[in-house]
DNA sequence: ACGAATCTCGCACACTGTGCGAGGGGATTT
DNA sequence: AAATCCCCTCGCACAGTGTGCGAGATTCGT
């Protein structure tokens, strides 16, 4: 009866395009790309792509129904990025590291990714080809049924949940050289009634803030993994996987 | 010499108020959130502001440098809203768990914080507030120097990375009732090329999807705990938190 | 009562996404 | 060759956004 229910590029048969004339799809999601890595988000709009593209204000709405679809084109294109080792041939835990190192690598290298994170629906084939790989990885390892999905889903969430600060502070950060002296007396200020907050800074003093968010991403990471491991091993004896 | 380098509301002086006359900034906190919760993060807007404060639509504007701001104070009101136990009495599995559901909890009352997570700079005092006992949490439990940090981050992120595509999920859903018998055969149709994802579209199909949300939040919950567990174990032998 | 501080707010600016509908131009049919 | 059709472009307009500015109102300290 109805159309489908999700609204997302993926789910509506494209334009046809028997046409050799016209921009092309490609062509689109190349210039916004661009104009994504170079000014960012907010430093995309459809005015300013149609320029790009010697084009119309709203030449692009032929190709696309609204921006959120050139996004989801943008997005997926992003997720084809993040490369993988086979599965079958790495082991479950390098592959999931690997993923992990890889698509934080990528959405650091195009911060605007940080805000579509989990808003966007994920169904172009390039996340779809990706979420495929690790099931079967996750189900090489061990896991069963739903099981393969908790433990696919738990991994995302954590890279996303730590990825998505980072590029925020990231970008705070890039905005004008700061001093991290001052940074920690400002903070000071606010944090004075917090002993254990004020440790940390004392702690935290000397370590280049990447170095720290890089350990602190692996610390994260192989927790996860261990937390991962120790359930497939409960599982192995006692399986469940309703 | 110049202000501090990262913009918030929390690093400076309010706006001395000597006066009683005047709307109190508790008020205007109030607004926005009532705001918030009824219509969204995009249906806050200055001038909608205004009116229900029967105020002009730049009068918040006295009150607060930017939109940003006031975003930051509806953001760490909802982080008052978290709920703890005391992590001497409870132990640090249970703080952590009761903390992960809690702020799920929270969250999902008040969609439009997943928009916030981890892009508004949380140094409000509740932010503060938890964090620190949330480190209270991790100390007891055994973790030292950088790696109580890093066990805070851990979770925290997990937590994050769960709810925000559970947000963007509940939203979709809720825009209008969706037939899932229909939505399986849509996505079944753009997933034909991927045997094991649509192995999993037959795993979940009589599981209502709310029920699998909170399983898999648990599942995954339980890994990062046992992970840090882990870890907390292997340290205790060898301990090195540089 | 006077000056100063605090607070309100109308106006204006630059900018956003996008509905609409008139038109251009190439391919296809008559 | 002419007419028709479809693909595609794009100018205009609308309703909205955040917010700088500066004139005015209100209330305070003296």
């Amino acid at each position: 009866m109805s159309g489908p229910q999700i609204s997302s590029v993926w789910l509506r048969e494209p334009r046809q395009s028997a046409r050799t004339s016209g921009r092309s799809r490609e062509e689109i999601v190349r210039a916004t790309l661009e104009l994504l890595d170079a000014e960012g988000l907010d430093g995309l709009s459809m005015r300013k792509l149609g320029a790009k593209l010697s084009a119309g204000a709203t030449s692009v709405y032929w190709y696309v129904e609204n921006k959120d679809e050139l996004l989801e084109l943008a997005y997926d294109a992003i997720w084809g990025e993040i490369s993988l080792p086979v599965p079958e041939e790495a082991g479950w835990r390098e592959t999931s590291s690997t993923f992990a190192h890889s698509m934080r690598a990528v959405i650091l290298a195009h911060p605007w990714m940080a805000a579509l994170l989990g808003r966007l629906p994920a169904l172009g084939p390039n996340a779809l080809a990706m979420a495929d790989l690790m099931r079967r990885s996750f189900r090489q390892a061990g896991f069963q049924g739903l099981d393969i999905d908790y433990a696919n889903t738990t991994l995302t969430a954590y890279v996303f949940g730590m990825v998505i600060p980072e590029v925020a502070w990231q970008q705070t950060m890039g905005a004008e050289e700061i001093d991290p002296k001052e940074m920690r007396e400002t903070f000071a200020r606010v944090a004075k009634d917090f002993p254990d907050l004020l440790d940390r800074l004392t702690e935290v003093n000397d370590l280049p803030a990447r170095t720290v968010r890089e350990i602190s991403f692996d610390f994260g990471l192989v927790s996860v993994l261990d937390g991962l491991e120790a359930r497939l091993h409960r599982s192995r004896e006692s399986p469940f996987s309703l």
